[in-house]
Formats: C-alpha cells, sequence, structure tokens
RNA sequence: GUGGGUGUAGCUCAGUGGUAGAGCCCCGGAUUGUGGCUCCGGUGGUCGUGGGUUCGAUCCCCAUCAUCCACCCCA
C-alpha cells in the first residue's frame, strides 16, 4: 500500500456518491448570494507568501507552521492560500474595487493548510466566504449575520448551531489592551502552563480562554477587554446586538471569543454546531478596518466571514438534512434488444433531449439481457424505463413503465411520449 | 507538532502461531421481453509495507506508512 499511488494526506477525493450533497449546497448559496445582490469574485489560490503574513500575522500558527510554501522558478516565495480574505483584498485593491467604492462581494475555492487531519479538519479545504468594503457601520455587520443566518434556515440547520459575538474595539484599543495583557502575564510568567506561555506570543487574548483550572484565578484577575473598549466600539456593538434583535436572531455575547487572525477588530462573530466533535466552528468572521490600509490601500473598512464547507456538509449528513431528491439524478432510463435497436436508442436519446432539455436522460449501453437492463434501470434511480424491442420498433412505439408508481406499462408513440414525460417534469420534486 | 485507537474481499466487519470467513455489493440462474421481494450458484484477498522471533507469522515483537479521534490551532 505504501508504494501505491495516493491521494495527499489530508487531500479528499470528492466521489460521485457525495458530490450530489455538494452541489446542492453550492446551489443554496448561489441562491442565497442573489438574494442579497453579493457579487462572486474569484482569485488565484497562489499568492506571494508575504501577502499572507503580512495580513494574518507573522506569528500566528497558520503563518508560522501551516502554510504550503514553496519558492518559484524565479526564486520568489509563493504560498497555496490559507484562508480567502487576504487574497480578496489584494485584488480588490489591485483593481481599484475601493476607490470610494462600497463592494459587496463573496468567493467559494479551496484553501491549503498543512495541519494534522482529523474531522471536519483537512489540509485542502472549501471555504464560502462573504467580504464587503467601504461600510463602517453595525448595519452591515447584521448584514452578513442575517445572509449567515438565512442559509442555515434554507438548510434545516437553524436549531443546530449558535450564534457567539464579541467586540475586540477598535484597533487601537485592542493593541493597547494586548499589551497590558501581555504585561500582566509577564509578571506571573511562573503561574502560566506551557499553552499560556505559547500563547504569550503568539495570541495573547486566547490564554483568557484556557481550560486549565490552575490557572482560572489569575485569568480572574486579569484585566478584561470589556473595560478597554473605545466608545465607538461600544456604541457600534450595542447597534450590532439592536439589529440582531430585531431580525430576531438569537446570539449571545461570549466575551471571551477571539478570532486567530490577527486583523479583526470590533466585531468578531462565530457560528458554532455541538454536532462536530471538536471542530465545532461552522461560520467565522467579523470587523477587519485595518487590513486593507495594511496591505497598501486607502483607510477601507471591512466585515466578512468563511464558513466550512466540509464541516457544514458534514453536518447536513449526520442530521440527514440532503433533500431526497436531490440525489435522483435520471427521469429516464432507456433500454432495448434487438436488430439495430441501439441506434434506434441512440437517436431517440438525442430527440428527448432536444424536445425536452431539462429531462434527465440515459441510454442502456452494453446489451445483455433485459431483466439486467431493468435491474441497471431500477438502480440509476430513474423514474422510468422505456423499452423497445423488434415489435415496438416496427410499431413506431415505445413501452413506457413508471418503476417508482403504480401505472401501468404504457404504449406511446413519440408524441405522446414527449407529452407524457413533460407531465412528469412539471410534476417531479424540485431537484435542488 | 503531541497523544491514543485502527489497518483482513469494492464496502462494513468476524477470526486463528499451521498460508482465511460472514453480511452487503457485483455477475449469473430460478423467470428464453420486465427491476424492486425470495431462493440457488459464482467472481473477488500478496490479511497496509519492511524487517525480526519461530520448523512455520494474517496473528507475537520492532519499524514504517496510512487512516480515525483528541490536544493544539482553526472554517
Amino acid at each position: 500500500m505504501s508504494s501505491k499511488l495516493q491521494a495527499i494526506r489530508g487531500m479528499n477525493d470528492l466521489l460521485p456518491e457525495r458530490s450530489p450533497l455538494w452541489q446542492y449546497f453550492e446551489g443554496q448559496i448561489r441562491t442565497l448570494m442573489q438574494q442579497y445582490g453579493y457579487l462572486e469574485i474569484r482569485t488565484p489560490m497562489l499568492e506571494q507568501t508575504a501577502l499572507f503574513s503580512r495580513s494574518i500575522g507573522e506569528v500566528t500558527d497558520i503563518v508560522e507552521k501551516e502554510m504550503y510554501t514553496f519558492d518559484d522558478r524565479n526564486g520568489d516565495s509563493l504560498s497555496l492560500r490559507p484562508e480567502g480574505t487576504a487574497a480578496i483584498v489584494r485584488a480588490a485593491i489591485e483593481n481599484g474595487l475601493l476607490h470610494h467604492q462600497t463592494q459587496r462581494l463573496w468567493y467559494a475555492g479551496p484553501m491549503f493548510r498543512h495541519e494534522r487531519p482529523q474531522k471536519g479538519r483537512y489540509r485542502q479545504f472549501h471555504q464560502v466566504g462573504v467580504e464587503t468594503f467601504g461600510l463602517e457601520g453595525p448595519d452591515i455587520d447584521a448584514e452578513v449575520i442575517a445572509l449567515s443566518a438565512r442559509l442555515w434556515q434554507a438548510l434545516g440547520l437553524r436549531e443546530h448551531v449558535r450564534l457567539e459575538i464579541n467586540s475586540l474595539g477598535s484597533l487601537e484599543a485592542r493593541h493597547a489592551y494586548r499589551a497590558k495583557l501581555v504585561a500582566y502575564f509577564n509578571h506571573h510568567l511562573d503561574e502560566l502552563d506551557d499553552d499560556a506561555r505559547r500563547r504569550l506570543d503568539s495570541n495573547p487574548l486566547r490564554i483568557l480562554d484556557s481550560k486549565n483550572p490552575d490557572m482560572q484565578g489569575l485569568i480572574e484577575a486579569a484585566p478584561r477587554l470589556i473595560d478597554h473598549l473605545d466608545d465607538d466600539s461600544v456604541a457600534h456593538f450595542e447597534g450590532l446586538k439592536r439589529r440582531l434583535e430585531a431580525l430576531g436572531i438569537d446570539y449571545v455575547v461570549n466575551p471571551r471569543l477571539v478570532r486567530g487572525l490577527d486583523y479583526y477588530s470590533r466585531t468578531v462573530f462565530e457560528w458554532t454546531t455541538t454536532a462536530l466533535g471538536s471542530q465545532g466552528t461552522v461560520c467565522a468572521g467579523g470587523r477587519y478596518d485595518g487590513l486593507v490600509e495594511q496591505l497598501g490601500g486607502r483607510p477601507t473598512p471591512a466585515v466578512g466571514f468563511a464558513m466550512g464547507v466540509e464541516r457544514l456538509i458534514l453536518l447536513l449528513e449526520t442530521l440527514d438534512l440532503m433533500p431526497a431528491a436531490a440525489e435522483d439524478v435520471l427521469d429516464v432510463y432507456l433500454m432495448g434488444q434487438g436488430e439495430d435497436i441501439d441506434l434506434h436508442l441512440l437517436k431517440m436519446a438525442e430527440t428527448l433531449r432536444s424536445r425536452l432539455p431539462s429531462l434527465r436522460v440515459q441510454v442502456h449501453c452494453g446489451g445483455g439481457s433485459l431483466k439486467s437492463q431493468f435491474k441497471r434501470a431500477d438502480r440509476s434511480h430513474a423514474r422510468f424505463a422505456a423499452v423497445v424491442g423488434e415489435q415496438e420498433l416496427a410499431d413506431g412505439v415505445v413501452a413506457l413503465k413508471d418503476l417508482r408508481g403504480d401505472d401501468p406499462q404504457q404504449l406511446l408513440d413519440s408524441d405522446a411520449l414527449v407529452a407524457r414525460l413533460a407531465q412528469w417534469i412539471e410534476a417531479r420534486p424540485a431537484a435542488l
């Protein structure tokens, strides 16, 4: 097995058995984005390494040890994108999308992080995200959260996810608080556990979230973020809460909610589930008002989020929430036996596809007994089997059998066949 | 990066120091032009890989790879 060619660790094939579920999800995303008037943006999967180190943060785990980084032939350091936001900001600046304009954008695609794989965490994974630019009020924060909430509603997940929100304050307030916190913990270095000491450099705010009972006293006595919020951020946060309440979106304020990426400020939020084990965050985001400027653009407020597609798909599977109709990929299975029948079936199928473009037709290939052909038809989940034998060919008809209902088999000429199938198309459950 | 579990048929899994089994799937037959249910038959495995112990290893030992779960981190 070890010498066999196989996929890279943590990078998975999407097999035909599961692709309908992904397509269902992607269809829901498209509809949702259209509903809110968001436009899609696509950027390369490869960027200059510096883009990520300068945006995500030099000392974050993602940049320090999780990026797929290599030298291009000319010596430039390139990296596979570990997340979407930095590249969107780069593209927006580079293409002048932020020049006295507001933008509401969405993207979807694979991201890459060299982490140890586990449930809901892979080295190539997929995110769908939203980024808005040029809007500084809590109204847009509420809008992107409402957008995500509508997706849960559409997917049937509303009862299975919960919204946590917090404010990190303005970038200045947050940095001042961070410095104060680091100073505080530095005075108590001997009381910190190994994790906390490491976090002191990488993400000191995360120390507050430690599960170690020995450290709770120290944490209780630490300076509190909420006491260090600037007035504008407090007002902003209150404005967001008011709007969520008006929209009927339940939330929990989690003062320990801190995002891992350096560029966040003010609003941060997370949608979590308890149904997926330890990787329970299904969607997360927040405001990053300083990032555009940091990457060379004019100061531009921004807010966005990203969701983990694998985690959401896993959740849909766990909860068995995919509509059954999304799995049925065929309406008619054409089969037959006899001289020149295969030629006739091929032509018939093309005619049907021309006359009924939304009809899903497959022709049996490979011959075999009618019995075996019916078995294939049954397993294809097609609604109908259409049979042509010597007699039908001579009479110019088709024997149409409803494989899922009680209607008796009918002999139909081509117009009657088209009429019957058109009737089915009207009645069939929406696929997506 | 750290810890633990698991690698036997396409899938889900039994099993034994004397070179292997079930269910499902697949193929065929019972039904020579009709699927789903039932019954009968059949195909299919270098027991993850390499090494060691042994007369003999799928089983015991070591290493390695893969995979899963958790820590960490994050979507």
